[in-house]
DNA sequence: TTCTGTGCAAATCTTTTGCATGGCA
DNA sequence: TGCCATGCAAAAGATTTGCACAGAA
């Protein structure tokens, strides 16, 4: 908690309950959509607008303090950390984070040098496979 | 074009001028979005609905004739191919096909057996990169 | 006190749906 | 001819904007 505060801060943007009331909800969460911070932070905090929460995920995003992750449903978000890839089931929409293996990050790197990538593992989770 | 054509018709879905419009605005573009597709194939198809392309891209996809690809704007779609990478520019949005390297396919083969995966590399082209 | 942030309501944009008509097989 | 597909208009959903007020620094 006191982290999310800092992050803060550390840019630009003003320290205010409903931003960490956001920023609590994505480190709880590790990804969410808009509709999901809203529908968990409008429990606690009942006069919080959706406007308000549109206009700070751009904001956070502006400030690089939070990252969009691109699934095929709805865009998520999640507190910006260092570069790693995402495991998406594209059944149920759970996302994990992956560690790359060096072995790909060089790889990848040789061949797209000086730039930053994400990488996006889109499949089955175990609990869907098993469920199948 | 015949194969477009040939496209819808080990589908279950009919041939229409619409659907033919749609899959060859992909096969030349590569990569288009829904508006993309709409603002190019009204100019010589003043009739068609944008309800018709919304409709189609959903069928399209159903039959696997179509894939949806996933960058932080909008999503685009492409005629459905061998699995290959997406390098996407982050400044122009410009969608280029990568062709792993075995090793790296291999690798995630090795982390997430038995599942599909696509790879999404996001950073900055060479032509934007030239321009900074 | 100043200026940014919030919340409401309205506007805008995107996507979906229902239905009558048209057109492929 | 029988159905599926189309196109329109309306509905539903998602996102943005303007503005007056509240609250952080």
């Amino acid at each position: 908690m006191k982290q999310l505060k800092s992050l803060l801060e550390e840019s630009t943007l003003k320290i205010t309950p409903q931003r960490l009331a956001i920023l609590k909800e994505l480190g709880k969460k590790g990804h969410a959509s808009i509709e999901e911070i809203y529908e968990n932070i409008i429990e606690f905090f009942p006069s919080i607008s959706l406007a308000t929460i549109y206009k700070n995920i751009t904001a956070l995003k502006d400030e690089n303090i939070i990252s969009e992750i691109c699934i095929h449903e709805k865009p998520k978000f999640e507190i910006t950390k260092e570069p790693h890839a995402h495991f998406i089931c594209k059944k149920c929409g759970k996302v994990e984070d992956v560690p790359l293996s060096d072995l790909i990050k060089e790889e990848i790197e040789k061949q797209y040098p000086d730039s930053k990538k994400e990488l996006y593992i889109y499949g089955i989770c175990k609990a869907c496979k098993d469920n199948e």
